[in-house]
DNA sequence: CCGTTACGCTACGACCCGTAGCGAAAGCCG
DNA sequence: CGGCTTTCGCTACGGGTCGTAGCGTAACGG
């Protein structure tokens, strides 16, 4: 968002309410038309909204759906489910269920592809989007740890490679069940990934004795 | 490939050379320009070939680069490495190899993007890419099961339910890792990876007791 | 009221798209 | 060899989108 007008500022502050309605029609746009066929002329004449307007505060078509895209994941959320599975598998539901609105496919694989050739578009969505869900990993683990549920990190080196390591097995795996398999992430495929997710934690935590704490390599 | 010459077919045929040419100059502006940028016209000249060359082979940008990227995946292979763990992690190395290249993650997201909003488009990734990659999991499977490192399938149902699961968090966890948090695949990575994968494996095989056979939810 | 900034509108050159039409080239076959 | 067929390279075209410039008007602060 780059509409935040400065504090002691002076002259006409841009219209929020033009904000809120270029970014709903480019998500609108997305889920019509998908990406190549966007065109950001379309885009301000559903919004109401002048060209110009429109190339004041976005410098392109990928800035301005990423900031579309990301907005959906602002309800993105942990509620603390009592469990490290119940948390699992309610954030996989609700992850899953965000990918699955045809704007955030579009969206999002679309700027993901620009971003391979474009830094500055790959730092912007790994600060308005990856990052925030990232959080809900470690905001997971903690709790667990704090319920017995996982051992503690012995260091800080291991404790971030293991939480890259859980957010790409969580987040890839249901990226690419809705995005490349194409089909949908329901109640009993969160149940069964879960289950295979919580079974390579516990292995690998306590990779001799199911009941002791784990004591050499921990990937929790 | 539609440069399949039909046969009994009369006339001029088409130039295998060209077909080469046309797909190698797409993925070298793939990694110059990416998709956005990439225009068919540019492609034929770097091909050497006239533009409308290229639309009597290819409908559209879409197409071309489905084909281009397919390419890549050719290479993909699952020699058989003695064990599960070696198995799992010869095929994670492997599959991130293709990813890291350039083209391959600009082409691959965006056409997965394209074909949120084009049916025939995502039928002919899935032919052409997709499909492949999965074989690979079946093949890994089948194999492990006749080491006697996992236990049979108790049904076709589930059989295929738990491929599918294996396939979304393998590929997933690896494209997650590459596109997304655009970090490196590295060995240490992929046998973090392994370990996890493989205990989940047998904690969802085998519930209660680490060395006998499962009898329960088996996931493998 | 005045300075400043945002807005809507119009117009513009530049680029790419996808197709049509042409003559020449490269095969097959009698 | 002389036809027949299909592909090839080339040129040209209308149509659409891009991103910007310029202008008069609207909205806010001092």
């Amino acid at each position: 968002m780059q509409s935040r007008t400065p504090a002691g500022r002076t002259g006409r502050p841009r219209s929020v309410a033009a904000d809120t309605a270029i970014l709903a029609a480019t998500r609108a746009a997305l889920v019509e038309l998908g990406w190549s066929k966007l065109t950001l002329g379309d885009v301000a004449t559903r919004a109401g909204v002048a060209k110009t307007t429109l190339y004041r505060r976005w410098p392109g078509k990928n800035e301005l759906v990423v900031d579309a895209v990301a907005e959906l994941f602002d309800e993105l959320e942990l509620p603390d489910r009592g469990s490290l599975a119940a948390d699992i598998e309610g954030v996989v539901l609700q992850f899953a269920t965000i990918l699955a609105r045809p704007e955030a496919k579009s969206g999002l694989m679309a700027v993901l592809a620009e971003s391979t050739v474009d830094d500055a578009l790959r730092e912007r969505i790994r600060d308005s989007i990856v990052d925030r869900q990232k959080r809900l990993v470690l905001e997971g683990r903690s709790r667990a740890q704090a319920r017995g549920e996982l051992p503690p990190e012995p260091d800080q080196e291991t404790a971030s490679k293991n939480a890259d390591l859980i957010f790409d097995v969580v987040a890839g795996s249901v990226v690419h069940r809705t995005l490349i398999s194409a089909e949908q992430v329901d109640t009993s495929w969160a149940q069964r990934f879960t289950a295979l997710l919580l079974g390579g934690l516990n292995a690998t935590a306590r990779p001799t004795d199911p009941t002791a704490p784990g004591t050499t390599t921990s990937v929790a």
